[in-house]
DNA sequence: AATGAATGAGACTTCATTCAT
DNA sequence: AATGAATGAAGTCTCATTCAT
């Protein structure tokens, strides 16, 4: 019935499971019932449970990668780092199912060799942010800034409001620490 | 020769392993083997796996409940509001190992039924910095301080410093986002 | 080499060994070693071991079933009566396994549910036997013939004699017992 | 509080329990805890689980066993054997839970080194009531009225009437089932 | 491209039992 | 007369994985 697409349609209905349940509460039979095809389907198409996953990390962390190799190319210009946050807040928002679980899910996450860590990746965006030279608060800020937008991915539902102006709120206090942070320093 | 602290080494130890390996991925076995004893002696003090953890919650998030009460009964001052912050982050460097726990296992600690879980501790934390009132950008601003203090105990060893100062750095940064946000209201 | 009658030979294995045991006395390791595989392999057959009696009891217990639904649609006179007596023991026959593993693990039997029990199964075959107009002693003699079917599958091994000697007198002593029931009423 | 008695309690209490859910199914834990004592203290009373079945059985089947020693010292006639119907009627009300819970756990009772077994009671029983040169049809008889007053023990419940009249009629049949068999021999 | 059948490892849990106190 | 703490064996069950078809 459906064509070639199966082993797009299992990295979705994983990653879903991923985030809503963690990985290791997650089963393959799980996965394979949702899909209703056999477990074996699955190994058609990946050689492991870890496989899954990994795939998933590498079609989704492309954008951030990218971002943060694109950034490294750049003058490191308080407006280079505003518009590291603007990219980074759009890359948060077409891969929030991936954030999450991946922020859910460090522990596993931690054990895969699945490229850069969440916390590596993020040890070298907050990186570019600030410079070596800051004093310790500025670069506290520049950090904040990152850990404000993931709470406006994870966090912000909680507040009520127009998910938009949320969004520019949030952004707009993310922008507002990098200033403060170069003011000061 | 074991004497009557059985229970607390077996919540120390299995926190000690929830933390770094996460709880699915952490089996009874190993925590009876580090403790050299028997899983089954692990079931004379604690009815279940969920147990073990359940207990160790009680008794880890009991500072963070005082707190919360101890705000509810406050005048919601500025001057109480930096006070929460600060307190926090005391309550934070205290409990550390759980609290680095539940973020790296929300999906594990969103099943158990252990009082308020993480997310609702933190919203209702987070209510008792901002007023209803307050814009959605000032709102951000104090929810922002919050995860700038998890930021503090998380993720801050991947920056050079004294760790005294990079504390007293985090606590400024998040006071300041605090007074921004009323100074804007 | 394992065809596709894995399924059946469990639920031979199982029953026999039930019997002989007692259902609580007899662990899948053992179901399992019998049949010369692993345990793993009788959860992709049955979903827990109650499943297995479960399947069981549905495949042997329909001749009873129809037997008793048959029953019900007969005129309700002495010779469907005797009808009804001489096919229960056939039935027995048919099952006797079965039934000697419902006799002898009702406490078991009790707690599945699993159609009728096997009380309340016996409850309804001597109810067709008997009407409700009898006197209290003729309903005795009714239950006496039912018992004393079960009593010829159970018992009769330790009288000396033919089988179907054996048989046919217990039969014939299960019909006077109807005959006499009637003919007092 | 209670003083000499516990041994006499845990009896009574495993009884209890033995009947209704079975021996396997019922763990030590289970009756110290309904008696609000702990395991261990089972273990003062009592060498093994084994064990506490074992005292219960010889307390209760002792009227069972003077009976078949008395009705050994008779003379075979047919009036000591309406007298054997009569008393073992009364022993069986007397007992009930036990010989209910015999009834019902036959598979675990056969493997108890218990003296002898329900079987090998009611074999000995049923031979007190024939004699070896009965015709097979009159030691069904026999057997039947044995299996009868069983019947009235445990199936009864599910006849209406008032008790004391059933349990006549039950007397009634089971006798008349041995003056037919003697008369026919 | 996918299934049916099975495996080996290991998980959590319960049980009867022991023994120093 | 009884408890607190613990053990060793075993139980049911689930999981990721394999392979012939």
């Amino acid at each position: 019935m459906a064509r070639g697409n199966t082993r797009q349609r299992i990295q979705d209905v994983a990653l879903e499971l991923f985030a809503e349940q963690g990985y290791e509460k997650t089963s393959l039979r799980e996965i394979a019932e949702r899909l209703d095809v056999t477990k074996a389907a699955l190994y058609y198409h990946f050689k492991t449970k870890e496989d899954i996953l990994v795939g998933i990390f590498e079609d989704l962390t492309r954008p951030m990668d990218e971002l943060i190799a694109w950034a490294g190319e750049q003058p490191r210009t308080v407006e280079t780092k505003r518009e590291v946050v603007r990219r980074y807040q759009v890359a948060l928002r077409a891969a929030a199912p991936l954030y999450r679980f991946m922020q859910e899910n460090q522990a596993t996450v931690r054990e895969l060799s699945v490229g850069l860590t969440f916390k590596e990746r993020m040890v070298t965006l907050t990186g570019l942010l600030y410079d070596d030279d800051f004093p310790v608060k500025e670069k506290v800020r520049c950090i904040s800034a990152v850990f404000t937008l993931h709470a406006g991915t994870f966090f912000m539902q909680n507040v009520e409001g127009d998910p938009e102006d949320k969004h520019e709120a949030v952004l707009e206090v993310a922008l507002d620490l990098i200033d403060e942070a170069h003011r000061a320093s």
